[in-house]
DNA sequence: GTCTATACTTCGATAGAC
DNA sequence: GTCTATCGAAGTATAGAC
């Protein structure tokens, strides 16, 4: 312990901001074992001791930036389980390539960081409770048999195929069947949901960071 | 390049076998980037430069190790088709915790390192392939019509369902709603194989290495 | 409140000794 | 054929300057 308390930077300062957006890039593009708070400096264009300025360890950073997206994702989920089409804004919203790519990641980072993992547990489980609640109502509404198809399962098995298939497509490059297995699962949601009306307002959240061409 | 060819260990050597022992030791309980030359030589109790005497780079570490699970694996899966119940020998292998475990390592590893992900998606695209044989002759045998149930699809859904439920317990120790999506597809397999008969014989299949207790 | 100079640790890799 | 002495680069983190 040193013999004057660390001083650490505010949570509104703009460098932050840059730095997390920087880290969360870096993430998406090369992986978290890319997050190194040199390469995070060097793609903001800041010497890489602001990170722990701002940040104190690696571990705070990661945190910081799972909880941002945490966040977003479950209002997300709200707004989904309250459209006209819920099935279909879920099906959507759990096929953003840019979230699950992230969860990825994250899940691979916590297997050997226990903060983290404590972290991404709570926030998947707060998760999987607000989609097992939609799926209740959403069964009793189209009158589906809940002894034979669960809503417990229906949540896991629907966070299952399109987490796997973002896995392969967004990590692997590989699409080998993908197509025909959206398209039986969207042949279900379309026998209760009829056509999907209108592109779910997902995009509409704001992204923290603005999108980048390439 | 160096004045004299860099020489290396032969494929057959002991030492060799020990240092890849202990690397998917170390990838298994603290994931890829715990697997470092010297962290795998204090596992073996080696020199860390031995690492790259028998490996050159920590890439060509990484594709050897892939490949010797690679291949069991799809040895395994012929294995699983050729039993007398094809589906509870696909589903229990394919939930077998660790084969899944290192694929998400190095699903994770694949994301920046150019080399792995070609050796992966290969891989992954051969496994694939052979499940998509199997299933046509089970769904055949079965009288199950392709159009409703493509065997492509009974491929990606079976290997979504089970590698999602691996990672969310092994990597993330949560369980909520597996008991019952497993009971779920357990159902599904039994109206069409009746009970599993007897545990499937995967884990004859001798490891590399053997099995630890902790 | 914000940032920099600097210390210390660990990494991959190679040339050369046995 | 097998292993070791050693190097340069990159990582996290802190104390202290502005």
């Amino acid at each position: 312990m040193s013999t004057t308390a660390r001083r650490i930077g505010t949570e509104t300062s703009k460098t932050r901001g840059v730095l997390l957006d920087a880290a969360e890039r870096l993430m998406l593009e090369e992986g978290y074992a890319a997050v190194t708070s040199r390469r995070i400096a060097a793609g903001a264009g800041l010497k890489p001791q602001l990170v722990h300025y701002y940040f104190r360890t690696m571990d705070d950073l990661f945190l910081a930036l799972f909880r941002r997206r945490a966040d977003q994702g479950l209002e997300r989920q709200a707004r989904a389980l309250d459209s006209a089409q819920p099935l279909w804004s879920l099906w959507d919203l759990s096929r953003d390539p840019r979230g699950t790519a992230l969860t990825m990641e994250f899940t691979a980072l916590a297997n050997h960081r226990k903060a983290i993992q404590a972290e991404l547990s709570a926030s998947a489980e707060r998760y999987r409770a607000g989609l097992l609640q939609g799926f209740r109502s959403v069964l009793a509404r189209y009158e589906i048999d809940e002894t034979q198809f669960p809503p417990i399962v229906c949540a896991v098995l629907l966070t299952s195929i399109s987490t796997f298939l973002v896995i392969e497509q967004a990590m692997l490059g590989m699409t080998t069947g993908h197509a025909e297995t959206v398209a039986f699962v969207e042949d279900l949601i379309r026998g209760l949901e009829g056509d999907r009306l209108a592109s779910a307002d997902i995009a509409s959240v704001s992204h923290v960071e603005p999108e980048r061409r390439r």
